[in-house]
DNA sequence: GTGGATGCAAACGATTTGCAAGCAT
DNA sequence: ATGCTTGCAAATCGTTTGCATCCAC
C-alpha cells in the first residue's frame, strides 16, 4: 500500500488508520512521507508482536535493502511520538516496540525459558493500582506489570 | 565492621548477617573474600536506596580510591548471585540494585519528574496476579509492577 | 530552492572482558 | 605455591549523532 506518488492520496482512499495517524503527525509538525518511512511503518505493522530495533531493521530491509539502521532507529522513535507505538523494556538489553495505536493497555507474562511474551490485561488490578496511588497521592500516567516465569509450552 | 584481619572473624561474633552470608556463598564457591569486597558490600549497605552501578562506585571510592569501577559491577553481580541484592531496571538506562536479604517484596512508585522512587506493597495484587498466571498455565517466579508519574510532592 | 531526511561512519554510555600483577587461601 | 581477584585499558553492544548528500514539499 504506497501511496506517495499516487495524486488520490490526499483522499485517503483505502489508507490504513495509522497511516492517516502518522500523515497528520508530520503535517502537524512540518516533517516529510518519504518511502523509507512509509516502508518502515509497514513492516512494523505487519509484525504482530514485540519488535526490537534489529528484527524491524531485517524486516524491513527485506523491502528495502538500502535502508539504514539508524533510519530504523530514527523512525520507531518518530512512530512513538506520534502514538503508534510504544517502547517496552524487558531488561533483556534489547528495547523493544509494540503498536500503541488501536490497541487497548494490556500487560505481560514473559517466558524466561522459550522468550516467548503473552498478553493479558485485568481490570480488577488496574482498580487496586489506581487506589495504591491514590493513598499515596501518587498521579500516575502509566505503569507496567510483567510476570516472569514458564509458559504452559516449555513447562512440558 | 572490617573483620577481614581478624583472627576471631570465623567466629561470627558481631558480624552483619549480609556478611555471613557472603561469607558462605564465597566458601561455597571457593571464592575469596577481599578487601574491596567487604569495602563495597558495607557501601552497598550503607545505601537503604535503588543504587545504580556508578553511586555504588561514588560511595566506595570514598573508603577505598583505589578501587575499580570494574570490580564494582563485578562486586555486586556477585551480591545478585548470592541473594544480597537484585537487579531493578527502571528503564532509564541504569541498572539499579536495590537490597534484597531480609526484605520483604515490594513494588514502585516513580516520580517521573524528581525522579524519586517510593516502595509498596499489596497483597491483593499479587493474590490477583497468581490467578492471572494461574488462568494462563504460566508457572512465575518472579514479577515486576511499576507505577510512574508525578508524587505527592511534585504535584504542588 | 529550502529545510528536513538519509546513509554512513564515528561517537556514545553502560557494562564486560583480556591480561599481567597482586593477594587470599 | 596456586589460582582467584584486581585495576587498567580495550572491547562490546545497543543506540545516537555529525555530516555531506538527497529528496519531499
Amino acid at each position: 500500500m504506497l501511496w506517495y506518488n499516487d495524486n488520490q492520496s490526499h483522499l485517503y482512499i483505502h489508507m490504513k488508520k495509522e497511516e492517516k495517524v502518522l500523515r497528520e503527525h508530520l503535517a502537524r509538525n512540518n516533517l516529510r512521507l518519504t518511502r523509507q518511512r512509509e516502508t518502515i511503518l509497514d513492516a512494523f505493522l505487519s509484525i504482530e508482536s514485540h519488535v526490537s530495533a534489529e528484527e524491524l531493521y531485517r524486516e524491513t530491509v527485506k523491502k528495502d535493502p538500502a535502508i539504514g539502521l539508524a533510519t530504523i532507529y530514527r523512525t520507531i522513535n518518530l512512530l512513538c511520538r506520534c502514538g503508534l507505538a510504544q517502547e517496552r523494556d524487558f531488561g533483556d538489553g534489547e528495547t523493544r516496540y509494540e503498536h500503541l495505536y488501536n490497541h487497548k493497555h494490556h500487560d505481560h507474562l514473559i517466558c524466561t525459558s522459550c522468550g516467548n511474551i503473552a498478553e493479558f490485561e485485568n481490570t480488577d488490578i488496574e482498580k487496586l493500582q489506581a487506589k495504591v496511588a491514590k493513598n499515596h497521592g501518587f498521579e500516575t500516567h502509566s505503569h507496567r506489570l510483567e510476570l516472569y516465569g514458564i509458559c504452559e509450552t516449555c513447562k512440558q
